[in-house]
DNA sequence: GTCTATACGCTGATAGAC
DNA sequence: GTCTATCAGCGTATAGAC
């Protein structure tokens, strides 16, 4: 996957280098603590180049926000072409996003870790756009085939992804110290099936255990 | 609970003033997008005021920020003094939450939407001050005591408020149309149970059915 | 303690040379 | 297409009157 990597490209496009460095620099930073004189240093990109590439800091943002945003889509296309069952892609999702979080820790970061209707105002909210929209369906689908237990799509999309995320958060944020890999199947069995020990509900749970 | 509350106090000392107008300001627009000028144009306190009182905007942040995480804490203190099991106190918390993000949905969104982090550089992270670690403590005897099936309280702690907290941004970005306290019995049964029908590993069920 | 007026620096943005 | 020099505006912070 060709993700924007300042090592990697070393001649690379000025378009390129310009959004690598915002990258990092938001990541850093965040957004409002970056000036365009910042990137240009970081770029060594003039900041006339940057004008007449991305207009403006905004617009870099933007550029970038889409780039990435793309780049996670063709991952849900990816996921959505295996043969398996929802919760096998739910899980499938959730062990790339943790291997991503170690290996490009400034991608993650941005998509997820961001607050980007600060700095993108127009843009609608991150849950909307298409791969969260695809992460969303096959929450749907597992629900309608009965392969998961709940009545709506949207609340139980943020138990699940909600839990992941901020896993993720925590690992950027350094609060949890061992890659989330090494955590993977004691998450996710504990996403499917539940931390609890005490039951008030007894039928619900030999709902669960049928068919 | 003596909130800031812009209706409430009337003839509020100062600072109240000042720290209920840049609540609300900064919950709108967010930290960065919010000037000393439109601090002092809503609180309508002169901006000599306000750098006297707090040194400036970020000073009146972190007092805000204090402020709120102390209400916060008094909350967890009230919840701990409960006698109930560890999940029923959780979810005497998670109640609260749903019921504030309905009627101070700014306290709310500062203390749990906002990355305080970038404009309180040296505050540590929010999830090492006193009502996070609370209720960390709560996940611990949990595990200690059995009720809880997990090995580690702060991916246990992730997976249970990492749903929750994805629950209110959901709600406050308007995602979720109808108040969380509705689907609080669902939620609730979800994080405790898990959301999954196909169980890989059944022994652990059991576990689950168990004492 | 409270306020107003002002200074200064930084940031986003542009114009024009190469 | 790329760059440099420069400008205008805003936001923080202060000094000093009341």
């Amino acid at each position: 996957m060709p993700y924007l990597d300042r090592t990697v490209c070393s001649p690379e496009p000025i378009d390129c280098r310009i959004l690598t460095a915002a990258l990092e620099l938001f990541v850093e930073r965040g957004f409002h603590k970056v000036s365009i004189h910042d990137i240009q240093k970081l770029s060594d990109v003039s900041i006339g180049s940057i004008y007449k590439h991305f207009g403006g800091k905004e617009g870099v943002a933007k550029a970038l926000y889409d780039h990435l945003l793309n780049e996670f889509d063709e991952l849900m296309d990816k996921i959505n072409q295996l043969e398996a069952s929802q919760i096998e892609k739910s899980n499938e999702l959730i062990k790339r996003l943790f291997t991503y979080t170690e290996s490009r820790r400034d991608i993650i970061s941005f998509v997820f870790h961001a607050k980007h209707n600060e700095f993108l105002p127009d843009e609608s909210l991150i849950c909307d756009e298409k791969p969260f929209l695809a992460m969303r369906s096959i929450i749907e689908k597992g629900i309608k085939e009965k392969e998961i237990n709940a009545s709506n799509p949207i609340i139980a999309g943020a138990i699940i992804f909600g839990s992941v995320i901020r896993l993720i958060q925590l690992r950027l944020d350094g609060v949890i110290k061992e890659p989330l890999e090494q955590h993977y199947d004691e998450i996710t069995f504990s996403i499917w099936n539940g931390l609890g020990k005490k039951i008030k509900n007894e039928p619900k749970l030999k709902v669960i255990n049928q068919s």
